[in-house]
RNA sequence: CGGUGUGUAGCGCAGCCUGGUAGCGCAUCUGGUUUGGGACCAGAGGGUCGGGAGUUCGAACCUCUCCACACCGACCA
C-alpha cells in the first residue's frame, strides 16, 4: 500500500476525552473515530489490525476449537429473550426496540437463545452431538458507563461460540479445548495473559475460566500464587481461613468514647491501635428483608459477589440504607457492632481467629474494645466474604498470594443446561429418552484485544504492534526522493519486489518531510522500516529498523528484498 | 441513576470573574525558501461560542432550562 493512495489521520495531539494510553493511541494513530459515547468507527488501519485478530481466532477455532463459523442476526426477536427468562433479568443494558408492527426486539448483547433457537430446530439426536458453532459479529450492550475508547465500548466485536453436548464429559472436553484454543490465540498475538478461575456471573453455569491481558490499567484484579498455578479473579478466590486457632480473651470488653470516628482509620488512629485490631461492620439487605450484620477484619473489604452468594443475604447485593440501620442498630454507621443485636451476624473466617478486638457498640461515638466472640456476642455464622490480599495463604495451600491488575479479553464457561431447560433444546437419546443439551460458550472480545494489546505494547513514540497485530508488516520510507531519482526508484523496485515475496509493505511515498514520516510510521506502530536515502545508497545500503527496540543495521542494495524477508521472518 | 467537571475552528486551548460584535498553537489551502527526526517566511480559508429562553441598548461572558461529553461509584468480551 503507499501512503499517498491511503487514509493516514494521525493526530499529534489526542483528543481531551482520551484518558487511557490506548484510547489515546489508538486515537491519534487514526485506528478509530468515536461517533458518539461508546461508538466508534474503525478507519482503514484500525480495522487492518481488527482483521488481523480475527484471523488467528477463526484459525484456532477450526484448529484447536474445532468449530464451525455461522453468523446469526444481531436483531433478535423479545420472544427467545423472554423464553430464556432474560427479557426480564438482564436488565437495562438490553437494548430493545420495536419494528413497525410494533413487535418487540432487542439487538444482541450475546448469543446463547438465538443460537440454542437454531440448535433446536435442527438437531434430534443423540447422534448429531455434539454441535459446535462460533461467529464473529458486532454486539450491542447499553453499557451503563462506557469509557477507554473500544476496551469499553458499547458496541464492539466479539468471537462467541456455544457448543452442545449429550453429557458433561463431552462439554468438559469441548471446554478444554477451547480453554488451549484461547492461549493459542493469545500467545500468537504476542500478548502477556494468563487464564484465570472466574465467577461465573449473571450468564450462569458452573466452571467457568477468563483470560486476562496483563496491565496495570486493567479493571479487573487477578490473584494469583507464584509457587503454583494457582490463579483466580479477585471476585471468586478463596480466602482461606488463618491456620491459627482463635487466641483466649485476654482484655475485658470495654465502651470508650469516640467522638466524630467514622471510619476504620479514624478509628485506628484515635486509639492508637493497628487496623488489624478492629472490625468493620457492613450492613446489607437480608434475604428475608431485615439488615444483616457482616464482619471483616478492619484493614478488609467485603466481597460482594461472595456476599451476595450467602443464602441469608438478598440478591442483587443491597446495602442497608441509613435509615433502616438505625432503626435497626440505634445507631448510624461508623458505630456498629454485633454486642446486642438480635439479627442475623455473618463473620469472615480471619475475625473468626481473632480475640480482644475493636468494634462498635450501636451507640453514635461509641466503640468497645477487647471485643470478643462468644463471650460478648453469640458465635455468629462463618463465611468466606471478604476480598483476599496480598501475602493470603493460596487455596491450594502451596504459597502466598500476589495480586496484579487484568483486562478481561476471554471469557468461557460450562453453561450446563441452563438454557437448554429453559428453551427446551432437546435430544432423544440411545433409550429414546428426551433429554436437555449439555451447554458451553466462550467468547473473545476482537476490539477489546487490539486495545488490550496496546496497553501492553507502547513507548513514548507510539504503537509497538507486535506483528501478528500489525496493520503493515514494514513500511519504507525514501527520503529526499523528490530530489534523488535513485532513492526514487530505489525504493519503488524494494517495494514491489517485497509485495511480491508476499510481504504486506506500506510505502510513504508522501511529500513529507523524513521527521513527519518516522513519526507517523512509529505512532501506528509498524514493526520494521527501511529507510532508503542519498547517502546510504552511495555506499550500496539501505537501513533496517526495528520498532521495538530501535536496533538499525545497514543492508546492500543488491539483496534487501531476501535480507528483509528473512529479518521479519525471526 | 447519583456525585464532580467540561462544552469556544478538524485537534489542543485562552477569553467568561469585571457584558461592547472572538483569539492563540497545531492542522488545512496558496506562493516561496527548505529537505535524514513532527521546517521557515508571507498570505488565505474556516466559528449557529452545545441548543433554547430570559436579563440588557448590547450576551461567548450574567440568569434559567434542556442537551452532549468526560471523570469517580453499581455492569462486562
Amino acid at each position: 500500500m503507499r501512503a499517498s493512495q491511503y487514509l493516514l489521520t494521525t493526530l499529534k495531539e489526542a483528543p481531551a476525552e482520551a484518558e487511557l494510553i490506548s484510547h489515546r493511541l489508538m486515537l491519534r494513530a487514526g485506528l478509530i473515530k468515536r461517533l458518539g459515547s461508546g461508538l466508534y468507527t474503525w478507519m482503514p488501519l484500525g480495522l487492518k489490525v481488527l482483521r488481523k485478530v480475527e484471523a488467528v481466532v477463526r484459525d484456532e477455532m477450526a484448529k484447536t476449537a474445532k468449530a464451525l463459523e455461522i453468523l446469526m442476526p444481531a436483531v433478535q426477536p423479545a420472544e427467545l429473550w423472554q423464553e430464556s427468562g432474560r427479557w426480564e433479568f438482564y436488565g437495562k443494558e438490553l437494548l430493545r426496540l420495536k419494528d413497525r408492527h410494533d413487535r418487540d426486539f432487542v439487538i444482541g448483547p450475546t448469543h446463547e437463545e438465538v443460537v440454542t433457537d437454531v440448535v433446536r430446530r435442527d438437531i434430534k439426536s443423540y447422534r448429531q452431538l455434539p454441535v459446535n458453532l462460533y461467529q464473529i459479529q458486532t454486539k450491542f450492550r447499553d453499557e451503563i458507563r462506557p469509557r477507554f475508547g473500544v476496551m469499553r465500548a458499547r458496541e464492539f466485536v466479539m468471537k462467541d461460540g456455544y457448543s452442545f453436548h449429550t453429557d458433561f464429559a463431552s462439554l468438559e472436553k469441548t471446554y478444554w479445548d477451547y480453554y488451549n484454543a484461547y492461549c493459542n490465540v493469545f500467545n500468537r498475538l504476542g500478548l502477556k495473559f494468563r487464564p484465570v478461575a472466574a465467577d461465573t456471573g449473571s450468564i450462569g453455569g458452573t466452571g467457568s475460566h477468563e483470560f486476562q491481558v496483563l496491565a496495570d490499567s486493567g479493571e479487573d484484579a487477578i490473584v494469583w500464587c507464584p509457587t503454583s498455578d494457582y490463579a483466580a479473579n479477585i471476585e471468586l478466590a478463596e480466602a482461606v481461613a488463618p491456620a491459627h486457632a482463635r487466641p483466649a480473651a485476654a482484655e475485658t470488653m470495654t465502651k470508650v468514647h469516640t467522638p466524630g470516628v467514622k471510619t476504620i482509620a479514624q478509628l485506628a488512629e484515635f486509639l492508637k491501635i493497628p487496623v488489624e485490631k478492629t472490625v468493620k461492620a457492613v450492613v446489607v439487605d437480608g434475604e428475608d428483608g431485615k439488615p444483616v450484620l457482616l464482619m471483616v477484619r478492619g484493614d478488609h473489604s467485603l466481597n460482594e459477589i461472595k456476599a451476595e452468594k450467602l443464602p441469608q443475604v438478598k440478591a442483587p447485593l443491597t446495602f442497608s440504607t441509613p435509615e433502616s440501620i438505625v432503626a435497626a442498630f440505634g445507631a448510624a454507621p461508623g458505630s456498629l457492632g454485633p454486642v446486642n443485636f438480635p439479627g442475623i451476624v455473618i463473620m469472615d473466617r480471619t475475625v473468626d481467629r481473632m480475640a480482644d478486638f475493636v468494634i462498635g457498640s450501636n451507640e453514635d461515638d461509641q466503640h468497645y474494645t477487647g471485643a470478643n466472640i462468644g463471650r460478648d456476642f453469640p458465635e455468629p455464622i462463618v463465611a468466606d466474604i471478604r476480598n483476599v490480599v496480598e501475602g493470603d495463604a493460596s487455596p491450594d495451600g502451596k504459597g502466598v498470594l500476589e495480586i496484579c491488575r487484568g483486562i478481561e479479553v476471554g471469557h468461557i464457561f460450562q453453561l450446563r443446561t441452563k438454557y437448554s431447560e429453559a428453551l427446551q433444546c432437546t435430544y432423544l437419546d440411545a433409550e429414546g429418552q428426551s433429554i436437555p443439551m449439555e451447554m458451553g460458550c466462550y467468547g473473545i472480545g476482537i476490539s477489546r484485544v487490539v486495545a488490550a494489546c496496546i496497553e501492553q505494547n507502547y513507548d513514548d513514540k507510539g504503537i509497538v504492534f507486535p506483528p501478528a497485530m500489525a496493520p503493515f508488516a514494514l513500511a519504507i520510507v525514501p527520503v529526499g526522493a523528490d530530489r534523488n531519482p535513485q532513492v526514487a526508484e530505489t525504493a519503488e523496485r524494494l517495494y514491489a519486489d517485497l509485495l511480491a515475496a508476499g510481504i504486506d509493505v506500506f510505502l510513504d511515498d508522501r511529500e513529507e518531510r523524513p521527521g513527519v514520516k518516522f513519526a507517523d510510521m512509529e505512532l501506528i506502530g509498524i514493526p520494521y522500516r527501511v529507510t532508503i536515502g542519498g547517502k546510504g545508497l552511495e555506499k550500496g545500503v539501505v537501513e533496517f529498523v526495528a520498532r521495538a527496540t530501535g536496533e538499525m543495521q545497514e543492508l546492500a542494495v543488491a539483496d534487501a528484498v531476501s535480507q528483509v524477508a528473512a529479518l521479519i521472518a525471526k
